[in-house]
RNA sequence: GGGCGUUUAGCUCAGUUGGUUAGAGCAUCUGCCUUACAAGCAGAGGGUCUGCGGUUCGAGUCCGUAAACGCCCACCA
């Protein structure tokens, strides 16, 4: 028998593991029609977050959904070795330890990095049973596992091959704290306080200057030229001539280019082609001159004079005060411009010039946009308007740099002999080959996850009966990442798209509305919500709060109150058991009123759910669901049944109702489902792997149903007349017609208050559809009803009094919005109405 | 500069292909310890669906427009 209360830690413990030595969670169990999702792969970086949290119940549901269908369903789990994001926290971990990490030998530091990822992988891996997820942990991978790099090399040796991956010297993003180069995704602008630095930079024989307006003075000595718009008269005339660069005192060019905007600054700019990226492009048309003048690590190298060695900002700080004792700065003026920040370090990115990989995109990108236009080979999106937001990032992206100057990640398979380059799945036999000491971007192998993760480049089995993946989930801030590059590696190297759906949902903010942050400390760690209400209740909130694609703001009390939903489930569930324990077999026939009314009303809620589930409007199907558990089952069918409990249809009834209940609940809250499901009579199977309640014609009463909804209305409008009468026992009820009263009689306890004859006291129509009453009133006031209604008129006069002072002062009435007035005149008119009412009874 | 989203009860949000009186949770008010549940039951109050215009027999829903807030992309010497 159920405890008395619902307990989350009791019905929760023990039970994950339980589920999975029983292999409930295995794909290829059945016969059923392939689903399949991969799960994002969580980063080995840290524990999972309240986002996560979402993600993961999202496809938990679906895939719990479909298994209990008779689906073969397959999710897949596995994590993701995150490189730059790894690194640094094992770097740091070292430093704590008073280790500098790039000075140990490279296999050392990937020991103690694959020490870290199992440290947290396990972390992971309990976050997940608490969550309830319902993985197939036989096809669980790592990104760095061998058949996973194996899928990365072939990808990129393959792309070598096609031309589509070449190695070259380009100005990219480099992360100096991460010294790493990044692509461009990985790159987030964020608005600062900076300052144009007005330089004068004197004109080569001559009084005049131009006045050069920088936000970075500290690049001034790698400028090789200045540039100003070919169309913009104040500078014309000095195109062709050279300005002497201040205390480098070398010469340089002016040079006309139309990146020089003549409304941006002073007009003219000074060209930096190692680090400004339009910079670059203005020195490869002028053919100027490339001077590097930052370090890797961000600090000032051998070409800026005295300022070698500094940090790249001291630099600013000092060269700006030079300036200025040497009569070269004109003014500072403070605005606020967006700037390059690293996505993993929080630094600002050095625009740098360096060799790396590229990916050229469009020849890949456009296969995407060509397959979108086909609606039977699309990913479809949902909510569709996220389809735009990936064909747009295809129409503008450019080539991708994956070379990333780490250690942990895929190594780069390509080697080098002198000048000679060889790309492989293999080191080159002969002696002397040096392979790229660099690694792939993570994303470089993240694209892969759908297919890899079924054991592509081979053929498997897996991979030929669960590709194309059914659904993929994730938010949309990882679309350009991760949903895009999956897209156009899966189409390229498998023909098809990764997954037929993928499903959009939004951030997790606080109840604010702000973004869960560290730095806010704001977030919420969904474990210790789980230990507070249950896996059930936080899956439960989180999974029905919100449309797809649209952003969540966490509210403590909503999981509450779905605690208390769940409380009232097992509530139901407890009394059901209690009353049908002797049951021997289940029959429908014989039905009652009220049994034909829930199942007629559980029939349409299941076809509701099923409508629901399918669309993965999961907010839809908690509507529903909720009305139907709460209001028709719990608060009427109960109610009702408890008057027929010797009947063995009603029990039968209550039974088949409870366990369509608990299946369609079951995706969203496994625990307390399998639970009570458990303790059903003549149940015997797992509820992970029942079936899913159809819809039976045959148990679809209209008639009933309406009559019995008549009843229910007229029950609710009576419950309502003896409110407002505030009667309580002393009525007379007389019944005007001869229609069946016998339900309606015993939900209202008329027991001993029906009258056969009409009577003299106050008397009140009552009557809803068919059903008709009369309701005497014969309650005669008693010593406390009249301190009571004494209490009323005192409170009820104090209000009068307040409200028609306020009426009474003209600043109000002239000033108050009209309808306020309006209202405050409404309520004291009702108010003092209520007032004669109560002096005069 | 280009694009997208949001705006519905005091708060947080649902609202399907346009269709009776626009819903829920929490909060508020009234009355109940009725043996499944007081974390509950029976009721009540609370909305010009951001403003304006249009299409329609009918608009929260479709179209146009304005505003506020938020996001994405691009640019930012």
């Amino acid at each position: 028998m159920l405890e008395k209360k619902y307990n989350h830690l009791e019905v929760e413990q023990g039970k994950y593991e339980s589920w999975k030595s029983n292999g409930l969670f295995d794909s290829g169990k059945n016969n059923g029609k392939p689903f399949c999702i991969v799960i994002p792969p969580p980063n080995v970086t840290g524990k999972l977050h309240l986002g996560h949290a979402w993600d993961t119940t999202i496809q938990d549901i679906m895939i719990r959904y479909k298994r209990i269908q008779g689906f073969d369903a397959l999710w897949v789990p596995g994590m993701d070795h995150a490189g730059i994001a790894t690194q640094a926290k094992v770097d740091k971990k070292l430093r704590e330890e008073g280790i500098d990490p790039r000075s140990m030998d490279r296999a050392d530091w990937l020991k103690v990095a694959w020490d870290w990822k199992k440290e947290y992988a396990e972390n992971i891996h309990k976050q997940w049973a608490k969550l309830g997820l319902s993985l197939d942990y036989n096809k669980e991978r790592f990104t760095l596992d061998e058949g996973l790099s194996k899928a990365v090399r072939t990808v990129f040796v393959r792309l070598y091959e096609e031309g589509l991956i070449y190695r070259g010297e380009r100005m990219i993003n480099w992360d100096p704290l991460a010294k790493t180069a990044l692509s461009n995704e990985e790159v987030i602008y964020k608005d600062v306080e900076g300052a144009f630095y007005h330089i004068k930079y004197p004109l080569v024989g001559s009084d005049e200057y131009l006045d050069i307006a920088t936000t970075r003075p500290e690049t001034m000595f790698g400028d090789t030229a200045v540039a100003v718009n070919p169309s913009d008269e104040r500078y014309q005339k000095y195109i062709g001539k050279k300005v002497i660069l201040p205390l480098v005192n070398r010469e340089i060019p002016i040079v006309g280019d139309e990146h020089a905007d003549p409304d941006k600054g002073t007009g003219c700019v000074k060209i930096t082609p190692c680090h400004d990226m339009n910079d670059y492009e203005v020195g490869l048309r002028h053919n100027l001159e490339k001077i590097v003048v930052i370090n890797p690590d961000g600090t000032m190298n051998e070409n800026a004079l005295g300022y070698q060695g500094l940090d790249r900002f001291d630099a600013r700080e000092k060269l700006v005060q030079e300036l200025e004792e040497k009569g070269y700065l004109l003014k500072i003026e403070k605005i606020i411009h967006s700037v390059g920040h690293s996505e993993r370090t929080d630094v600002m990115v050095e625009p740098y010039l360096s060799k790396q990989w590229f990916v050229k995109m469009h020849p890949l990108a456009d296969k995407v946009l060509e397959n979108q236009k086909n609606k039977n080979t699309k990913v479809k999106f949902l909510p569709a308007r996220y389809e735009k937001i990936m064909n747009h990032w295809m129409e503008i992206t450019y080539d991708w740099c994956i070379s990333r100057q780490l250690w942990w990640g895929h190594q780069i398979p390509a080697w080098y002999k002198d000048d000679q380059v060889y790309v492989g799945m293999k080191a080159p036999e002969e002696e002397g080959w040096v392979q790229d000491g660099d690694v792939l971007d993570t994303w470089f192998s993240s694209a892969l996850w759908p297919f890899s993760t079924l054991g592509w480049p081979d053929i498997t089995e897996d991979f030929k009966k669960f590709y194309p993946t059914s659904v993929l989930v994730t938010g949309y801030d990882i679309i350009p990442f991760w949903v895009n590059r999956m897209t156009f590696q899966g189409l390229h190297f498998t023909g098809q798209r990764p997954f037929e759906y993928c499903y959009i949902h939004g951030l997790i903010r606080d109840k604010e509305g702000r973004k869960m942050s560290k730095s806010l400390g704001n977030g919420v760690d969904p474990m210790d919500v789980i230990e507070e209400y249950g896996a059930d209740a936080l899956r439960y909130y989180l999974s029905t709060s919100t449309a797809p694609g649209t952003d969540l703001r966490y509210d403590e009390e909503k999981v509450k109150s779905t605690w208390n939903f769940i409380n009232k489930i097992w509530n139901a569930s407890r009394f059901v058991l209690m009353n049908i324990e002797d049951l021997e077999s289940e029959s429908l026939e014989d039905l009652t009123m009220a049994d034909k009314w829930i199942l007629t009303r559980l029939e349409m809620t299941i076809k509701n759910v099923t409508k629901y589930m399918d669309k993965y409007e999961f907010q839809n199907v908690n509507a529903v669901l909720y009305k139907f558990i709460w209001e028709d089952y719990c608060d009427q069918y109960i109610e009702m049944a408890k008057f027929a409990m010797d009947n063995v249809s009603t029990k039968s009834t209550l039974r088949y109702t409870l366990i369509a209940i608990l299946k369609m609940l079951h995706p969203f809250m496994p625990f307390v489902t399998d639970e009570i499901y458990k303790q059903i009579p003549l149940v015997c199977d797992d509820i992970t792997t029942s079936d899913y309640p159809m819809i039976d014609k045959s148990l679809i009463f209209s008639d009933e149903e309406r009559q019995v909804n008549d009843q229910i209305e007229f029950m609710r409008v009576f419950r309502n007349k003896k409110a407002e009468l505030q009667l309580t026992k002393e009525y007379k009820v007389y019944l005007k017609n001869n229609v069946d009263y016998d339900m309606i009689s015993k939900m209202l306890k008329w027991d001993g208050h029906i009258t056969l004859e009409k009577l003299e006291a106050k008397a009140y129509e009552v009557s809803y559809r068919e059903y008709e009453v009369i309701l005497y009133d014969e309650h005669e006031e008693t010593e406390e009803d009249k301190e009571k209604r004494q209490k009323e008129i005192n409170t009820l006069k104090q209000s009068i009094e307040k409200r028609e002072k306020l009426l009474a002062n003209e600043a109000f009435v002239k000033k108050a919005p009209a309808s306020l007035v309006e209202q405050e005149k409404e309520k004291l008119k009702s108010e003092k109405k209520k007032l004669e009412q109560l002096e005069g009874e």
